[in-house]
DNA sequence: CTATAATCGGAACCCGAGTTCCGGTTTCGC
DNA sequence: GCGAAACCGGAACTCGGGTTCCGATTATAG
């Protein structure tokens, strides 16, 4: 029987899986869904062995899905640029090009602010080894969403998706639960509304 | 002989320091400057070893100095906002209002931006027990500044020193050497100048 | 100069968290 | 059903990094 590599399962073409006995998709499932819970509430610093009992399962059982800490939260990440990106693209179908823009962004504020690890992943990890491709088709898919923006006058010419990228990343690290706002009791909403301010352009605020 | 209590001697007030070796008073400073360094470089992560070595002394050394490496953590924090509060003091002193409030946070982003430490201890401390006070005395002249600056009627009225401590936070996280920005090659000028038009008001732009 | 106490250095200790290992269990083709 | 191949659980191992300890060293009072 042909076994798939776990680094190469680990990651995020789900195209080449061969053959998995059905206990063990429905485990690494399992494991996924207990890590992402996980990893939003502690940060980075969640435990192995938390996931593992949050999952209902043994420690070696999370180690033989993803043979390290780092690949699973590599998972993780891919899974969310992928979201993501399908917001990206969905925001492309809206009619009025500010509306969809603003939206998207504010749908990702949520989403970051409320993920402690992820906002800590996309701001401080060194690479995406795992999920740099998930994260390469994000930058593409915002870049898409900034340039109609810009198109229809709404938004300064000069910003970029990187731009977008790096504010909603300082985004999350503030305001997330552990962040500055957050232990001032003050939301993401402020953040982001300045944030809107700054990027439209001048003669339309 | 009175000896000083190492915790009370690591925070801030140097006040009461009573009768120490001058050996060890040059030590002590040696310590501080080499963790700075230190902790600017590899973040919270250096190690204690590291520091000192960096500062020519033995691990104990250090320790003597400041019981825990979160002490010496601490002592740096306040540092800092003692010298933010103090830029904030001279930005009163500055004729135009908002020019100096842009300058009080050109200043503030380029420190944030050089130490990824402090940006990390800013947003991500659950609490700065040593620094509360220079934390609160920094808002507060913070807050001197943002006043002085909405009542020349160049700032939104609905802007705190908090949202201005929150979107500063961000920039550190994200334009620090390891943040988005800094693998980007992006500055943290970009981050700084959207936001700044975000402050402003609209009828300034 | 000498005594004494503070200080220094760094090897050793400790502990937490990621990772490995292997006997027992479950699934699936025949 | 049956047996082999996967898979599971969780105790045990490893290792890095903070912290402690104590004999050697050095500064200061008298």
């Amino acid at each position: 029987m042909r076994t798939v590599d776990p680094k190469t399962g680990a990651g995020a073409a789900p195209a080449v899986v061969v053959k998995q006995r059905a206990d063990a998709r429905r485990n690494r499932k399992r494991v996924l869904d207990a890590a992402r819970a996980q990893f939003a509430e502690h940060g980075v610093e969640a435990q192995i062995d938390d996931i593992a009992r949050a999952a209902g399962l043994g420690v070696g059982t999370v180690y033989r899905h993803f043979p390290t800490k780092d690949a699973l939260l590599e998972a993780l990440a891919a899974d969310r640029f992928q979201r993501l990106a399908e917001w990206a693209d969905e925001a492309l179908a809206e009619p009025d090009p500010w509306e969809a823009f603003c939206h998207f962004l504010r749908r990702s504020a949520e989403l970051q602010a409320s993920d402690r690890a992820l906002s800590k992943l996309m701001s401080e990890r060194e690479s995406f080894q795992g999920a740099a491709n998930e994260a390469a088709r994000l930058l593409e898919a915002t870049q898409a969403v900034v340039d109609r923006t810009q198109a229809s006058g709404e938004l300064r010419p000069e910003i970029t998706a990187e731009d977008v990228a790096m504010l909603m990343c300082g985004l999350g690290s503030s305001c997330g639960p552990h962040g500055f706002a957050g232990k001032h009791g003050m939301g993401w909403e402020r953040y982001l509304d300045i944030l809107i301010a700054g990027l439209r352009m001048p003669d339309r605020n």
